[in-house]
DNA sequence: CTGAATCCTTGTAGATACTG
DNA sequence: CAGTATCTACAAGGATTCAG
């Protein structure tokens, strides 16, 4: 995800994607814990949560803190720089709103008789 | 890339990532032609620009303009609706120049002693 | 020049089951 | 509850070669 820029000085941001865009959304309001994320989040079984989160704790996104020990009780939060992540996220899923359609019309179109040039 | 915002009701514009996004600011100031495109683009192999090329005139990002015949000659151009996700595009741009070097920091300090909890 | 075809390698997701 | 351990599956990238 925003795997820095597409210039030739690009940052490796690459988190892995598909579930790490996600899981940010969900942290958004407040410190989760695992199966907190995991709930809305049917399909992401808990070796790709698991996953993504240490990535994401790796980048400095995601903060986890481990409170007492029986049973355990861990919390992922956003920290500021995974925070500040929202934003561009935010305009991306803006852009998805107003031009979904206009894609779904293009794949249309483009099925009906882009490639096999119909002639 | 974009894969529709990270909402339930996602849109599905995952286009394959890690060369699209370079693609399109490649294309950003004008029509190229293929090796026009791959020039700029070290590593990026025929193969997979062609599939990529495929892939963002299937969404109806670009246009593939044939003129001609002998020798071949092909431009690929963004569409309106291509052009219109350089913003987004821009938008993670700049969030990656103000904050890699900070990204980097956290990756560091996890390295150091993120992991293994130093207490 | 513009690509298509083929083969290979790798990375990541998913399913399933198990542990502290 | 919060993960880890295996194993499988598939997609994407890369290298190379060939063709119109």
């Amino acid at each position: 995800m925003f795997d820095g820029c597409a210039e030739p000085t690009s940052i490796p941001v690459r988190v892995g994607d598909k579930w790490t865009a996600q899981i940010l959304v969900c942290l958004k309001d407040a410190p989760r814990r695992f199966n907190e994320l995991r709930r809305p989040l049917k399909r992401l079984t808990p070796k790709v949560l698991s996953e993504s989160l240490r990535s994401l704790e790796r980048n400095g996104f995601v903060s986890r803190t481990v409170y007492g020990e029986q049973p355990p009780h861990v919390e992922y939060a956003l920290t500021p720089l995974g925070r500040s992540l929202l934003e561009p996220l935010a305009v991306a899923c803006a852009w998805s709103r107003e031009h979904g359609e206009e894609l779904t019309r293009a794949r249309a179109a483009y099925e009906a008789g882009g490639r096999t040039a119909p002639e």
